[in-house]
DNA sequence: TTGTAAATTTAGTCAAATCTAAATATTAAA
DNA sequence: TTTAATATTTAGATTTGACTAAATTTACAA
């Protein structure tokens, strides 16, 4: 049985790998579970033992195929959870982490499938954030980088590719939401920060905002 | 921070105390939760030192005031949880429990109460159990025990005071299910037993399953 | 190529929750 | 009222997951 340290030292993993593609560093573990390295080894070994992942000493670690599955099941919960919290109890799309950082770790392989058919098998989670299907299987992306948008494009905000507390505030007051229509007016050479317009109203945000705005051109 | 091994036994504790109303043995406890008398003792320390329940040596122990509300708690979230399962994804009332199990150690006020109002805010789970209300009120029961109804009297099914696996698989196995219609035709002194017909066909139950049927009658 | 800074691992502790075995307290029968 | 059975607690050990401090390995700049 997998515990739940160990679900979301996968979980970790798999994030951290899909950034870099190759093997994950001790550091880079402890860093993203704000825990301390020496915490990170040993319970690489543990993961290790049970053929989760797979770990050179010194070079880093990587998902072994079972270690893969397991995490892409957690990041399917978690974002049919959310999924859930914001369709069905109305939550915003700011408040759902914490709640679905604990519904992830639920084990029954019954309730993952029917909750999936009740929400109508959505395909991305509030944020944006495809949700990979009953085999693991991502759906195809379709979204920019609203940072990647040339001067005079203009498409729907479809996600995000950060999903802290802070930025998503910053994202309400700025009335960006989901299906949020934004033009690029201009874009600034010297700090690569943006003139855009949000449903018609001017605002100027800067590249760091731009590259975590996920776009659906038309 | 409460734990969930604690909640597991603050939660054994209102169970117990349920039947007994007194204080409860550690005997008690551990037959319950499966576990040694010693574990008890120790647990029971830590949740004395936390004021969750007062606590004389060999004497038994009792749910303080606030120990009484977070048990509670838990058994609001576990049979919410219990009906979301049943009326949203069709699971069938004796497949509920060890998820339920899960799902009452989620910690959210907001995801409680907005499953509540969303399932409108239901008196009593699949099993006929009181669900408490946000102030940690249970709704006034109605219900009698099968086994106490005259002969010749007949009500409905409006819960189960037990709900063990075998035990609602035998109830299936009956048709009985919440709802069902049952009169008492003939009461067997000898053993307690009765004949009784279940939507108008005719069974022979013994004493231990009448005792566990809850029924309201007309 | 070497030396030092940074990254990583190892060794030794700790707290939570459990266990077994031994000691102690309570209860109930003679 | 004494004693034997039962219930409970204590003492000491174990496992999991974390920590600090020390040792080791790696990487990179001189």
């Amino acid at each position: 049985m997998i515990t739940l340290a160990e679900e979301n030292y996968l979980k970790a993993i798999l994030k951290l790998s899909r950034n870099s593609e190759d093997s994950v560093s001790t550091n880079a573990i402890a860093e993203e579970l704000d825990t301390k390295a020496s915490s990170v080894t040993d319970m690489i070994k543990k993961l290790t033992d049970k053929q989760l992942v797979d770990y050179v000493p010194y070079r880093g670690v990587s998902l072994s195929k079972s270690g893969l599955k397991k995490a892409v099941e957690i990041v399917r919960k978690h974002r049919l959870w959310e999924v859930f919290l914001v369709t069905k109890l109305q939550f915003k799309w700011d408040e759902v982490h914490d709640v679905a950082e604990q519904l992830e770790h639920i084990k029954s392989q019954k309730l993952v499938d029917d909750l999936d058919a009740y929400l109508g098998y959505p395909q991305h989670d509030p944020h944006g954030e495809p949700i990979p299907n009953k085999n693991g299987q991502f759906p195809k992306s379709f979204s920019k980088r609203l940072s990647e948008l040339e001067k005079g494009s203009s498409g729907q905000v479809v996600g995000v590719s950060q999903d802290n507390q802070s930025f998503l505030q910053y994202l309400n007051s700025l009335n960006i939401t989901l299906g949020t229509s934004i033009s690029v007016i201009q874009k600034i050479d010297f700090d690569d920060s943006l003139e855009i317009t949000i449903n018609n109203k001017s605002a100027h945000i800067s590249n760091d905002v731009a590259r975590n705005l996920l776009i659906k051109q038309k």
